[in-house]
DNA sequence: ATTATTGTATTAGATGGTTAATACAATAAT
DNA sequence: ATTATTGTATTAACCATCTAATACAATAAT
């Protein structure tokens, strides 16, 4: 798991999303179990509270579901999994288009910028400027 | 001016944002003068010590001037505005195809979603869920 | 049965963001 | 010259985040 804690926003924040990505990627398969605690905040370079936090947080959504001793799985149905997949699509799209109107810029140029841009190649994260 | 202040982040930090965003889209115009902390604060809703805060970022980044009691002006030049604006709707493009892709979303799933998605017609910004 | 692993809970402290309440300094307006 | 406006600085308090250091509880593995 690609880890990308920035400063400026809560780290469990950070956590929460980046897992919730990793599950909906397909990163974490359905009904597989995910790596400990102290292991995932180990991996994450942050305190294994901070990774409990955001574990809970997502085990509240329903996507995890912790097993004591037997570890923690991924226990939403690839149905949710789809839909949340989805959503975030949409979001993404909704919060860009918007981003770019409030910038000044119309359908057709964003459209044109977008053409002229070309796709990421590889592991591309926001970075602080 | 139109504030959007949410939970989560830093207050400052968005009052930054919002702030160079009003000032690249030339809401308020090169040289003219801006409204006084108070008041800023008392619109944004927010401590006039956080407004100044973010003022003061601003100023350091050269895009305001403050002339004591004269108040505060826009000190960058047309084309830093320009230059600013077209980066930061760079960064918005780049932030985005990268988002997408990270969700496993091609070029062409993304250009499709995009198309179907019509252009928000006014003041739509990001939201808690 | 014992042991190691795992999730969970608790307490304390450090740091940073935010508000609040003032006070001061400079200067435009009168 | 006086006054009001504006930017600026200071101090205190509150709260959320984050880390740290443990301790405990449950159970899979042995």
């Amino acid at each position: 798991m690609n880890w990308n804690i920035t400063a400026g926003r809560p780290v469990y924040v950070q956590l929460i999303e980046q897992l919730e990505l990793a599950i909906v990627t397909g990163e974490y398969p359905l009904g597989s179990r995910i790596p400990a605690v102290r292991e995932l905040a180990a991996e994450a370079g942050v305190n294994p509270n901070t990774m409990q936090r955001a574990l809970q947080e997502l085990e509240a959504r329903g996507l995890l579901q912790a097993r004591r001793t037997a570890g923690r799985v991924v226990s939403a149905d690839e149905h949710t999994l789809q839909a949340l997949r989805a959503r975030r699509a949409d979001v993404c799209v909704s919060d860009f288009l918007a981003q770019m109107r409030q910038l000044g810029y119309t359908r057709e140029e964003t459209l044109a910028l977008l053409q002229k841009t070309e796709f990421p190649p590889e592991h591309s994260t926001k970075e602080e400027s």
